[in-house]
DNA sequence: CTGTTAGCGCTTTCAA
DNA sequence: TTGAAAGCGCTAACAG
């Protein structure tokens, strides 16, 4: 490329007003030590030339890239995408960009973006692991190397060292099951996601310590453990459960807002009167709850702040002093009950 | 951080094999130059000794960072999230990564993120100009810099140096109003978005076109053009105008799923049915079309492919020789009416 | 086939 | 307040 041959440097400005390069550089950090007058002459100089730095050889003189690494599993999921946009919005406000990779929900690509995280583009990582991620091996190897991580929301086993940001997944679903319950719902069927993602467990455990506080007997038929990892079979297997379905629920808890419309528009071809003969509940509230017909009922997910709280954390250990010994923090965030009218 | 300190280099690889650390890296690099058995010494240490590339010097090294910077106009919009994951996979199938930064709309920091871009991290970049962008100086400058870049989506004028990805917008709308004219419909409402994009201009000037080819009178009363740049307000403004309608339209074309959900869920509070006494259209098919009841017919728009077919043009472009001058390609992909329950 | 050496553009001691 | 020079880790031209 041309782009990088002509490029006006720090040299370049340095020769013309006849000064070193080093004060150049100071001048432009602005540097108090530098003279007035020098650093005016220097500023406008390399606005005349048209000075751009450059962040590569920058960053490595300075050992510092800024740049925030993000890895999570999927891209077609609008409640990482949120996550992505708070770590972005408090990253650009503190002079860090982020790059965004894709797990693809697969352990194994995770260890490879990992690996590619380690060559040194990035000053630290957030990352939210796959449903395939058993053992945590590889993230306390790379911590341990020095490489400040911080992770989000599907953590199955606490990680030292690095720091967490979730929610009460199952305080979240026993509170949302709680209320369906009290509106009079018995029969109370449950849809959750794939059984090895901590998050759907922890849903699982909430519903069932909700039917338990209230003496509802559990029945296994009235649940589903979707498998899906893909938004066109997630539809066919929700369909089927309810063509299958021997017992008449009259609520519905599920543990995405797509599984909540998909459930809706499943109920709704079969006749039956949401909320009267049935309510749904979603998770996530990541905005298509309000566009349905009846609109749903949410358990409202704070993503953009878990994103944001993440940077921040992330943030906060990459100014900590080199060879001090990080604690780890864990931070819980509040979800809350966004009743429309599907319930 | 300590991360970078007790980092191996080629020098610790080189030393401890008694070679320069040029051959290390030649070995490494897998240059037929090296010996055989020099080469597979040298992997074999490399990886006992945990060696992993400084990706930085690498890029300050070689010129090359094998980053693409990518530019949208926002994240909440699913188009734009698809043309992503098109260019990603595409990207890292020929060993690049991409960066996301978002335009928030607004020209300025479209400016800003590209002098950001200037910076040296990036190879070259692909972009979605703003509805703001409607002076195209600084693409063209930082073209003359060199810098390789694609334009897709919202491109309002040619920019000589650029490749351009697009669709278009004009037929895939004549054709949507077409169909829905054949379908009997005479009264057919428009929903666009902000006038200022030139996508949604030239989707007027398609619906325009196909009242004149059949001799509909244009009543410019059913026509809206929403202004909202966000999503809470896209509904308000969608509900009042229906609210305020004195004709009855037997059927709705709108530029984006979300005005068609939006359209549909109004309608189907004022009671009407749809598709009977109202068909409803929606462009993009970006997955949502399908929850809702009823399924919504869309034009589909191949955002992966467009995002697939940026990145290959890019990369292309990066591997012209340095002093080509570029010629510019434009492509325009096919778009498809895919028809649900809604017409 | 391998080593030497000069950068890449910037930061940062150390000296003056 | 400034300059000289070393160095960040790697690549690549040149020499042998």
């Amino acid at each position: 490329m041309s782009f990088k041959k002509r490029r006006v440097k720090l040299e370049d400005i340095a020769r013309k007003l006849n000064i070193s390069i080093a004060t150049v550089s100071r001048a432009l950090d602005k540097n108090p030590r530098v003279k007035r007058s020098t650093q005016e002459k220097v500023f406008i100089t390399a606005k005349e030339m048209g000075y751009m730095p450059n962040q590569i050889a920058k960053s490595l003189s300075s050992g510092k890239t800024h740049i925030i690494g993000v890895l999570i599993p999927r891209y077609d999921e609008p409640f990482f995408i949120e996550v992505c946009r708070g770590i972005d919005q408090y990253a650009r406000n503190h002079n860090y960009k982020i790059l965004i990779s894709s797990s693809r929900n697969s352990y194994e690509f995770e260890k490879e973006n990992l690996i590619s995280f380690e060559r040194g583009l990035v000053d630290g990582i957030i990352l939210s692991p796959t449903h395939e991620t058993e053992n945590v091996a590889h993230l306390k190897d790379l911590i341990g190397k020095g490489m400040p991580m911080v992770l989000f929301d599907n953590i199955r086993e606490e990680v030292s060292g690095a720091d967490h940001v979730m929610i009460d997944d199952e305080k979240a679903s026993f509170q949302a099951v709680e209320f369906l319950i009290q509106k009079g719902k018995r029969k109370i069927a449950f849809i959750g996601g794939i059984k090895q993602k901590k998050v759907f467990q922890d849903r699982f455990k909430g519903y069932i310590a909700a039917l338990d506080r209230h003496n509802i007997i559990y029945d296994e038929r009235l649940v589903l453990h979707c498998n899906s990892l893909d938004r066109e079979f997630e539809d066919k297997e929700i369909l089927s459960f309810f063509k299958n379905l021997k017992i008449n629920p009259d609520a519905v808890f599920t543990c995405t807002d797509n599984y909540g419309l998909l459930t809706m528009k499943t109920l709704l071809k079969t006749g039956k009167k949401i909320p009267q003969e049935v309510a749904v509940i979603g998770f996530g509230d990541l905005g298509l709850g309000e566009v349905f017909v009846p609109t749903l009922t949410c358990v409202s997910q704070p993503s953009f702040e878990m994103g944001q709280k993440a940077a921040e954390l992330l943030i906060k250990q990459l100014n900590e002093p080199e060879d001090s010994i990080h604690k780890k923090t864990i931070v819980k965030l509040n979800t809350q009950l966004i009743e429309r009218e599907s319930t």
